[in-house]
DNA sequence: CTGAAAGCGCTAACAC
DNA sequence: GTGTTAGCGCTTTCAG
């Protein structure tokens, strides 16, 4: 393995010399740096990163931490991701928690013995930050906020959207909208929830009957046993929210079993459904800013990795409904591979 | 920081003895290992990786370069490699490598500075494996072969189930088949129009039509714009064998414009698309083997990472056409979220 | 079976 | 500006 003092040799300069052109900030010669670069290249120089960051002790590495990395939602957030993190020198190590807190934290425990450089994690529900925190590594929550820290989060405006899509339904005609969710304190699922009553209690002017706000994983088979569960009912709704992607083609799929397929029942999906068209279908989707909650994620993670100690922000991205270019749009107009 | 001395004086033994009981193979007295470990609890010690690769000029992270990370198809295949990454111990760096083989070597030299403990990589036409190579990092390449070089490789029967599928095509009646594939030297591209042409070739008794073999990005976007192309013909095709799910979906999304969705023009989309139905239009999917090409393709780089020095291989994953459970299904019975 | 000691390749004081 | 030097935390001979 070629070192940097092989280089030094053949450039005639020391080591430390040649250290100070790789790590860039650093007065030299522009003879001597000319000197070093092409000596490195004759012997076909590497740095060693592990020296590097043994002796530094950092890493270029950020551990980005998703429950599902299937699911096109958090693949385009991990590409918004990697694309701010490589602009700045950094790759990225992908983990796919499986919303399961145990395996988060065996993630973490690896993350933490890198050293990774910082995280950035979609939580949760029993999400755990003390490992990463006691040691310094930054860490930003993105999609959900980690319940009992502080930490920097960039999350969509859940609530508000959620009613708003809904009471779209009920403009369209639609007068008994269920809601199928997530799990219990996933925070999107819950928000999603909160909205959707929020619409039917304002319309109704009663809380929702509670048959009709529905759990299920965030998966489409959990999916259909759920919208099935639904569509049981002595007084079946005459619409649906699906409270994400996955809850949306699920709902889909068991109307369509039963040639409910919308109008006949209204459905909206909160989060854009795999680009490919449903003409005949009049399925609403709300477009959750999938790729600036990973730019954002990002941006504030490289500031916390450059040093800034501000104390925790938290960012709401807005999730506007309703006309050209929105939040909401139907779904043969949907742009965008899955939003 | 805490050390593997402070853990030792605690735990009254010497370093070395700690480092033997977290490095695993070695052989340490019970006790001693017991009192080893009950000190690293108490002082929450993490082993330093950066260390430890110094030392052993080895890591414990894959490198994976996929062409986009947003295709389900690439993102199935990656979970399947984490999924056996992570058993062994392994972590995955993700690489979006955007078809682009600058930017697919700038990744290889992180990744050989990294250095990581192996790469798997979907090669583009122009990859260059040497910077890998010469500093013997296992390269395995997973979905297409690298030209020029010989490592292992596993790829799908691309050639075989293009032509097949093509049959289906003309077993239900249609006449003028045409093709959508990718970039010209992207081999599943060229593979699976040869499997095409070969498939006309037979069945009309000479070669394809010039103007129906015809190329684009695996793109929708640029898929939609070749669609058009070949619908525009004088002469129109009445299906389209589309070589994968981009352009898949492009053509149903272009005859859906044009109120031609099948049955009244054919369409197979070689590659599953999104999991959501499409039950009144009769696509064809053929099912690519993703989850298995990634499982394949971990298990021999990290034989590899392991040791192993036979000479290069090369698999072929069969994809079965025809039949229950087998290749080719109608959209609306396709399991499996995107293959 | 265990400890002492010598580095892995690099960076960062510190002198010059 | 540049060279010298002392480690970063760990693994691994080599003795005992």
């Amino acid at each position: 393995m070629v070192t940097i003092y092989d280089v030094a040799k053949r450039a005639g300069v020391s080591p430390a010399t040649v250290s100070r052109v790789f790590s860039g900030h650093a007065n030299v010669a522009q003879a001597r740096a000319d000197a070093v670069h092409e000596a490195a290249r004759e012997l076909d120089f590497v740095p060693n990163r592990n020296a590097r960051r043994l002796r530094t002790n950092s890493s270029e590495i950020i551990a980005m931490m998703v429950p599902d990395i299937e699911n096109p939602f958090f693949t385009l957030m991990t590409r918004a991701v990697e694309d701010v993190a490589r602009e700045a020198g950094f790759s990225v190590m992908l983990c796919n928690t499986n919303e399961d807190p145990v395996r988060e934290h065996e993630y973490m425990r690896v993350a933490v013995s890198e050293p990774v450089a910082g995280v950035i994690l979609v939580p949760s529900p029993g999400t755990n930050l003390d490992l990463a925190l006691e040691r310094s590594v930054p860490v930003v929550c993105a999609d959900r906020h980690a319940l009992g820290y502080e930490v920097d989060t960039v999350v969509a405006d859940n609530k508000d959207s959620s009613a708003s899509a809904t009471r779209l339904l009920y403009d369209a005609g639609y007068e008994r909208i269920a809601c199928v969710t997530g799990p219990d304190g996933v925070e999107t699922a819950d928000m999603r929830m909160a909205g959707w009553a929020l619409a039917v209690q304002e319309h109704t002017g009663a809380p929702p009957d509670p048959c009709l706000g529905i759990r299920a994983a965030y998966t489409v088979e959990d999916g259909e046993r759920a919208v099935r569960l639904l569509m049981d009912l002595p007084q079946p709704p005459d619409a649906i929210f699906a409270a994400n992607n996955r809850l949306g083609a699920a709902a889909l799929r068991v109307l369509n079993e039963r040639g409910l397929l919308p109008p006949t029942v209204g459905v909206v999906s909160f989060g854009g459904l795999p680009l490919i068209l449903l003409a005949p279908l009049g399925v609403l989707i709300t477009h959750l800013p999938a790729r600036e909650l990973g730019h954002q994620a990002a941006r504030m993670l490289l500031e916390r990795i450059n040093g800034l100690a501000a104390p925790a922000r938290s960012v709401t991205l807005p999730v506007v409904v309703g006309g050209e270019g929105s939040g909401i749009d139907m779904i043969y107009k949907a742009q965008g591979s899955a939003e």
